[in-house]
DNA sequence: ACATAGACCTGTTGGC
DNA sequence: TGCCAACAGGTCTATG
């Protein structure tokens, strides 16, 4: 699922339940996850305090006043679900992504939290995890610090993508997947950038740093990222094969795509052209061949 | 350094 | 309707 707008919804959706609360016990119902707990995971965590919940690329970050990181990944399915214990109301804060009611079968780890709220984390494939590190090293972390440029940061602008790019031969489309380069981006943001700065997703990386084209589209490319993020943003986040709920807080950006899933339908720039579909490093790269012709 | 393929999991969808 | 292949928001590893 999630690429950056849909971690951020997830954090900002369990803030009020985690900072400034305690984890009163922590549930786990399985050995692990993507990869096995760490050892004394629940024990570990059981009265520390949350400071503050942060985020680095795809990576939700709770410190806890005694200086401990919890670090969560959501893989491609992970979720979570705020709910109030038994007999009170429930919270409006539900962040279920796929589907409104989760499997409780894929419900791995379920955080009490001192102030009442139970929090689940759902995940059906188990690609997503969770590890605890000493907060105050998290720059030393093999999971952060190899970590590009924080899109929606100044850290990220033409010159960095100039530099990153200059010399690789790869497709510009896997230099926007590369996490060392953008922490981030995912399949649909990186489609839906790339569509909107009018580039190729095929052309070479490197091109960005040559000629006289290359400084331009790495100046729209750079506005293009942070745009589309910002947009998704604003809509809550994109929720496939998902439907809208009441209170808002599943996304719809969805909705807004301009490439991504959009195979066969005519390009919305009404250019004539129809939206194609070509798999690339695997994944499916989704891009009008008439906009996105010449770099 | 880079590309590709496969692995990890489970569930949904589309074609025959 | 049923079955099976293809595909899914992400990384990580092995291999060439």
């Amino acid at each position: 699922m999630p690429e950056l707008p849909e971690v951020e919804i997830v954090r900002r959706g369990l803030a009020p339940a985690m900072e400034g609360a305690s984890f009163v016990s922590v549930l786990l119902n399985r050995a692990g996850l993507r990869f096995p707990f760490d050892p004394g995971f629940a024990e570990r965590l059981q009265n520390e305090r949350v400071h503050r919940l942060t985020r680095r690329a795809k990576y939700i970050i709770a410190e806890t006043d005694s200086g401990l990181g919890l670090a969560i990944h959501l893989g491609m399915t992970g979720r979570f679900t705020i709910e109030r214990a038994a007999g009170t109301t429930p919270l409006t804060a539900a962040m279920h992504y796929y589907r409104h009611d989760p499997d409780p079968r894929h419900d791995h780890v379920i955080f009490a939290m001192s102030r009442g709220e139970v929090i689940r984390y759902n995940d059906v494939r188990r690609f997503g995890y969770m590890t605890l590190f000493p907060a105050a090293r998290i720059d030393e972390h093999r999971l952060f610090k190899g970590l590009g440029a924080e899109p929606l940061s100044s850290e990220l602008t033409p010159a960095y993508l100039i530099s990153r790019a200059r010399g690789k031969t790869q497709p510009v489309k896997n230099f926007l997947l590369d996490q060392r380069v953008i922490g981030g981006l995912g399949n649909i943001y990186a489609c839906e950038a790339l569509f909107r700065a009018g580039l190729p997703p095929d052309a070479e990386a490197g091109a960005l740093a040559r000629g006289k084209r290359g400084p331009a589209a790495a100046e729209r490319l750079c506005a293009a990222i942070k745009g589309v993020l910002e947009d998704a943003l604003l809509a809550g986040g994109s929720s496939i094969k998902d439907y809208r709920h009441a209170d808002g807080t599943v996304g719809g950006f969805q909705e807004k795509f301009d490439v991504y899933g959009r195979e066969g339908h005519a390009c919305r720039k009404d250019c004539g052209g129809v939206i194609e579909r070509r798999v690339q490093q695997g994944r499916s790269t989704f891009f009008c061949p008439r906009c996105q012709a010449r770099f």
